[in-house]
DNA sequence: GTATTTGCAAATACTTTGCAAAACC
DNA sequence: GGTTTTGCAAAGTATTTGCAAATAC
């Protein structure tokens, strides 16, 4: 009564298996359309469940650990943030570009008094793909000018 | 008739004043909040237009630059990723966390091809705050023992 | 056998959009 | 005055949840 008992389910084990499969990072709705050439009557709410159940057990990463909405912010410079992740809290983390991570975390446990999980770091940029459909399209728009 | 000019409205401008007053960085439905004390009527659709607008302009940041859906990832270790701001696409980069930020921009550069724009670092943990209460809470399931 | 998990569908949360009226320059 | 922007409401996505039937152990 206790504590409840996690069970493998063959749901589950498909899910991990075809995550395993692939390289990138697929949503929840990916996981569903993969999942489902074993499993056709799957449904989207149980690859929700099971990749959250998955996630919790460490089994899986889930990417974006933010809580719910989009957050917005006046100043543009800074780009270092710490989130807390059981109010989801957001708050700026100074940080020198010139600074290796590990200093980063323990200059951070120190200052801000939180206790540190993990991180994430996610780069911004265009992939090789897009940049040369960018520049078809530029190209095209040089073109037409001015629509 | 080519390119339509945008107009300071009063709208966006108080959602500007407003988000430069606070340190934090405020949902999209919290600056409605912020806002409707100085614009009873204005709506929730219009703060998501000029927050999109603003953030468009760089007069403002839009945290988590993510589109769309959560994404999910068997490997557990790896927690630094490239996404392409164009197709949305998320791949992993290795990372050594001895590395400083600088020396890993350039480096992924040269090796992953990509246009690099900007990078968000995101540290997860628990604030202080919460920190306080989750150690009430654990005494309080101490005592009340399996639920 | 019994507690967990599923599929389904409905509910919720967040964000975007169509449109006529209002505001801006 | 003509175009952009607004408020409103409805629609669109993404995710979560209630429940009876099915499944795992």
């Amino acid at each position: 009564m206790e504590k409840k008992q996690e069970r493998m389910t063959r749901q589950k084990k498909v899910i991990l298996e075809e995550l395993n499969k692939v390289k990138n990072h697929p949503t929840a709705s990916e996981v569903y359309d993969m999942v489902r050439s074993k499993l056709p009557r799957i449904s989207l709410g149980t690859v929700y469940r099971n990749l959250e159940h998955l996630s919790a057990k460490g089994l899986i990463q889930k990417l974006d650990m933010r809580k719910g909405q989009r957050r917005f912010d006046a100043t543009t410079q800074e780009h270092t943030h710490i989130l807390c992740l059981n109010c989801g809290k957001v708050e700026d983390i100074a940080l020198q570009p010139d600074q290796d991570i590990l200093t980063m975390k323990s200059k951070v446990k120190d200052q801000s008094g939180y206790e540190l999980i993990g991180y994430e770091i996610e780069l911004h940029g265009i992939c090789p793909e897009c940049r040369s459909e960018t520049e078809k399209q530029k190209e095209n728009q040089a073109c037409k000018k001015g629509r």
